[in-house]
DNA sequence: TTGCGTGCAAAGGTTTTGCATGGCA
DNA sequence: TGCCATGCAAAACCTTTGCACGCAA
């Protein structure tokens, strides 16, 4: 089957590349891409989005995540120059979505296989918790 | 806030305490409650696990994830003694749940927040990957 | 010209909500 | 007795689907 590069996937495709550091739902995206030049509204239909992430998601160019509302799906690029090599965390305080370093993703993924013989999958894993800025903010609030 | 220790609370948190090797969704759940001693339809209504469910997963005793179908949402009971001390795994292939032991985990955390100052939630954190088994399995077949 | 992609509206499935009733403490 | 919890049905919500038309190659 062909796959076409028509305005609406490539508009798409552009837009994820240009907002990889947060996590968006199908229809920010749908509206990003309408305010994206002129005013004019929706120049993405939104099932459209769905339909295009859908194909995205399941070549791995596109992370799939859900909101904390549980039901929402949030959708990524995934850079996989980078993602093969190094995980990710999610901070549970501020939202960002923080890329962990090589040498310590390595660390990782090496102790685990060698300890658990599991091998964890980069481009699936996202660990939570709460990144070192919060953690402070949080502590200077408690004083 | 009073909560009361109705019928149907104490039989949701039973079940899910008797069912902690696999994440239910609502309606199994539902299901599973009226099956549980005669062959009566339908003992708790969905609305009512629903709305305990959030209770208990605002209050860290229960674990949300999302089915692979993207969209529903599956719970599973966590128990707290355990689940401060270890991570778990997912296993894309098979799908267990697999614990990651103590030690393991806690070199792990220690890891990340040492090299990273991020404080990995082990109750909200799953890694994602392929059990030993399964890489087995796999390997095997390519020969 | 072929057939994939799009937009629209309607359908689908899961989860939430409103309201009257029931039951715990 | 005072509220919280439940069940039911309806609503809300996100996502998918059907269909006719448009457009890439």
């Amino acid at each position: 089957m062909r796959v076409y590069r028509t305005k609406q996937r490539m508009l798409l495709l552009d837009y994820l590349k240009e907002n990889t550091d947060t996590p968006l739902c199908a229809e920010e995206i749908a509206r990003g891409l309408s305010e994206c030049e002129c005013g004019c509204t929706e120049r993405v239909s939104v099932s459209s989005v769905y339909r295009n992430l859908a194909l995205l998601a399941a070549g791995g160019d596109v992370r799939r995540f859900t909101a904390d509302d549980g039901r929402t799906a949030l959708y990524q690029y995934v850079d996989h120059v980078r993602c093969d090599t190094h995980l990710h965390l999610r901070c549970t305080v501020c939202g960002r979505l923080l890329h962990m370093d090589e040498e310590l993703s390595t660390r990782v993924m090496r102790a685990v296989f060698g300890s658990a013989n599991f091998m964890i999958d980069g481009k699936q894993t996202v660990l939570h918790g709460v990144c070192g800025e919060c953690s402070a903010n949080e502590q200077s609030k408690g004083e």
